[in-house]
DNA sequence: GCCAACGTTGGC
DNA sequence: GCCAACGTTGGC
């Protein structure tokens, strides 16, 4: 199993919104490498939830419950989604000053790479996140 | 609201 | 194929 983050503007969709709908399909992504993130995704993969520009904070775990097939949202073809359902919340958000001061996830693209929507986390990054979000 | 970082576009 | 211009993302 891997491990991945998405991110999500909570104006426009929000991790409240997922736990509502009860699952949603990831749509657009219009960046190559977030793209082929989102292609390398497997069914039952654990998804981690982060609130950009509002809550920087990452909020709750999802898990990918289809893979990656045409953007229903466009007819360009480069562009695919994946379908997502909550798992849990976790009950004390982390936060990215949370993330960026602890040396173990210095590396996470999150901070390296900021502007990345789709990525992967390692699975102790992903272990300690679980630790620091209990 | 600003701006740095970065990806994309288009002229040459 | 280079690179300037431009648009977008996202933290502050």
């Amino acid at each position: 199993m891997k491990y991945w983050l998405v991110k999500s503007e909570p104006g426009a969709y929000s991790w409240e919104d997922l736990l509502k709908d009860g699952w949603t399909y990831w749509d657009g992504v219009r960046n190559y490498q977030a793209r082929n993130n989102l292609r390398e995704m497997k069914k039952g993969d654990q998804v981690l939830y982060y609130h950009s520009n509002k809550g920087l904070h990452i909020v709750g775990v999802a898990r990918v419950t289809k893979e990656h097939y045409q953007d229903p949202t466009t007819s360009d073809e480069r562009w695919v989604v994946v379908d997502i359902e909550p798992i849990k919340p976790l009950n004390t958000p982390v936060t990215l000053s949370d993330v960026k001061s602890d040396a173990r996830l210095k590396n996470m693209p999150l901070i390296k790479h900021s502007r990345l929507s789709v990525m992967p986390v390692t699975k102790k990054e992903f272990d300690l996140i679980m630790r620091m979000g209990k």
